[in-house]
DNA sequence: TGCATATATAAGCACATGCTTATATACTAA
DNA sequence: TTAGTATATAAGCATGTGCTTATATATGCA
């Protein structure tokens, strides 16, 4: 028996929230830090609604934190979560998103606050 | 960019089908070799049509390989596949089965066929 | 050949999922 | 206070999912 291993059930829950393209691809864009939800809409080409019912999975779940800053609500992963190794395992074997942020912060949309 | 990431979509479609507790233990307890249907059944105490339309979703998506021997069709992990280091990763994460494949070799239902 | 065992498949159904549109809430700035 | 921007939530709907029951197919054995 693995001593740290992640309770089936557990592991399920959090590997089906990942096996959607779309939370799947917010997952690795906060891999570096965070983003907030029309940065998000901007990157993901969804509506807002679409965007805020998918994050709002991921924090049920626990997998990301909320930060309010000003008019703006700031996603990053939550490291602390009992199944983070499981993210942390994904996130690596996945395409970077770091160049879409790129884009973003050279066309000036990119959001930055703290 | 990763060189070697695995498509989004791909990871995606990968971790749905991981994302359920039963195919996950399925995945588990092929750690170490292969299993037949029966022992499915038995192992994951579930019916036998259920058992073999996960089957078929995770062969389907070609994560496993299968093979008959007599009356019996034996599947094994395809680590041929494109995404095999997400299932290898996950694996890692997820409860050990080998005390239940050992509860079964030693109650005499286990299958070995080669 | 005929029956038992192992497995796959089909049909039906309850429930989950992810989108849309519409609306509510929260904050900022004029 | 009013308008604008950012975000959340609710309702509705089409589609997907995972089970069940019933049945088909394949193999082994008497």
């Amino acid at each position: 028996m693995n001593r740290t291993a992640i309770e089936m059930e557990l592991a399920a829950s959090v590997l089906k929230l990942l096996g959607d393209k779309t939370r799947l691809t917010i997952i690795g864009l906060l891999k570096d830090g965070e983003c907030c939800v029309c940065e998000f809409v901007d990157l993901l080409n969804m509506s807002q609604p679409s965007v805020s019912q998918h994050l709002r999975k991921l924090r049920d779940a626990g997998l990301v934190k909320e930060r309010r800053n000003s008019q703006w609500i700031f996603y990053s992963l939550n490291k602390d979560h009992e199944a983070f190794s499981i993210i942390e395992s994904v996130i690596q074997l996945i395409p970077d998103q770091k160049e879409k942020l790129h884009q973003l912060e050279i066309s000036g949309r990119r959001i930055r606050c703290d």
